[in-house]
DNA sequence: CCTCCACAGGAATTTGCGGGGT
DNA sequence: ACCCCGCAAATTCCTGTGGAGG
């Protein structure tokens, strides 16, 4: 770095395409390995839309990284292409119910991204409408703008209510829409997922069902080659990519997290100033995966959720046995300190349990009743799941 | 197996926000 | 410019209960 006249002026010794290790990163039909079969049957299942039909609903099952979000993403992208060939004007939507949990904030957000200002009339603002009304104007731009509209709900299990299920799913037949159609591609990793719906919604919902498997090491081994073009030609060491398509197998084949990985590895080497990705780079690059995952999950926490995660990490170093269980009224008084630090105003007792409940949720924290004897009361005591080291450095990098 | 109470958590209510309708 | 709505977050009020010690 010292004698190089630019910063950014050498060439990277490592990475000839960063992108393609992006996780968001859409690759090309033949980029996507070991899934042949599943695309097949999406196809099949949505291939009347290409005409203006009706699409099958969908629901897919699978664990995480076992490649739902992509297939759906790539068949439905490919379906709106061959469909505007013939004039069909089909429009996707892709909803993360996981951060749009809500009934008002699913509809609010099917409806911006199938709209487009200057070609209805309509305006989907962010707040200040009822949710009948996002409804209203859902139903007013498909009809106005498109004749097929796809809405993939990701993390399906996640939303509150199905209530959102039964108004997309009998749009039609309730004469909501007339010139267009619609149809739902659900997401889910749980596959108990359909026995917590009613029957209406079940049997609309799910015309087509599929399960995704797990990539095995062979396949994990197809995918990161596959993108190896990221990297500079011979930087990657012989076994590396064995290496780390085996540590993701042995997690439930999670192609994400196989890529993240690999990417990490290539960063460390980097940071070390070599031209090789040494298998060695490949352990600490799980780790920082790890990390990172972690600062993730917080990070999206809202500002006294993450606070309360600072609190327990604090009070969980400070004790000094080796299961700390903290019970919530120490977390609240550790918690009132890091807001006075922060200088905010610290939240109620009441609100503080229903965080605590959500964290629980996130599988962030892991909560337990425990009785403390005869006219002492019952309490409950918390738990951090991660290292409360990592917890804390996760908290505060976050601001 | 019963007891006892601090805390858990349900329900009702308020607050704050970002918009419509007029 | 004004008032009013619907929603989510937060607060207030309150009853119910888990479970160790007796």
């Amino acid at each position: 770095m010292s004698d190089s006249k630019s910063f950014f002026g050498n060439p990277d010794p490592i990475f000839a395409d960063k992108e393609l290790l992006r996780v968001s990163h859409l690759p090309q039909g033949d980029r996507i390995i070991g899934r042949d079969d599943e695309l097949q049957s999406l196809a099949k299942a949505i291939k009347d839309a290409q005409r203006g039909g009706t699409p099958n609903n969908v629901l897919i099952y699978g664990k995480t990284g076992t490649g739902k979000s992509l297939c759906s993403k790539y068949i439905t992208r490919d379906l709106a292409d061959a469909a505007a060939e013939n004039d069909v004007k089909v429009g996707i939507a892709y909803v993360d119910c996981f951060q749009e949990s809500t009934e008002t904030q699913t509809v609010r957000t099917i409806a911006r991204s199938l709209n487009d200002p200057d070609q209805t009339d309509v305006t989907v603002p962010h707040s200040g409408v009822s949710t009948s009304d996002y409804y209203r104007r859902l139903w007013d731009i498909l009809d106005s703008r498109l004749d097929v509209g796809i809405i993939i709900l990701d993390e399906i299990d996640k939303l509150d209510g199905d209530n959102v299920l039964m108004q997309l799913s009998r749009a039609a037949e309730a004469g909501k829409v007339n010139k267009s159609t619609l149809g739902i591609i659900g997401i889910s990793n749980k596959i108990r997922y359909k026995d917590t719906l009613n029957e209406r919604v079940k049997s609309s919902l799910s015309e087509r069902d599929f399960v995704f498997p797990p990539y095995d090491a062979g396949q994990l081994r197809a995918i990161l080659r596959s993108r190896a073009d990221a990297f500079r030609e011979d930087v990657l060491a012989e076994d590396v990519i064995p290496k780390v398509a085996a540590l993701a197998a042995r997690e439930h084949g999670d192609a994400r997290k196989a890529i993240d990985i690999l990417r990490y590895a290539g960063e460390i080497a980097d940071e070390h100033g070599t031209d090789t990705v040494h298998v060695e780079y490949v352990d600490e690059a799980h780790e920082r995966e790890e990390q990172a995952r972690l600062s993730e999950l917080i990070s999206k926490q809202p500002t006294h959720s993450r606070y309360l995660m600072l609190a327990l990490a604090l009070r969980t170093q400070e004790t000094s046995e080796e299961t700390p269980m903290i019970p919530t009224k120490q977390i609240y008084s550790a918690y009132q300190i890091v807001c006075d630090r922060e200088g905010t105003e610290p939240l109620k007792m009441r609100r503080v349990r229903d965080l605590l409940s959500e964290l629980a949720f996130l599988s962030l924290i892991e909560q337990d009743r425990k009785g403390r004897g005869k006219g002492k009361g019952a309490h409950t005591v918390n738990e951090l799941v991660d290292d409360p080291e990592l917890v804390s450095e996760a908290c505060q990098s976050t601001r």
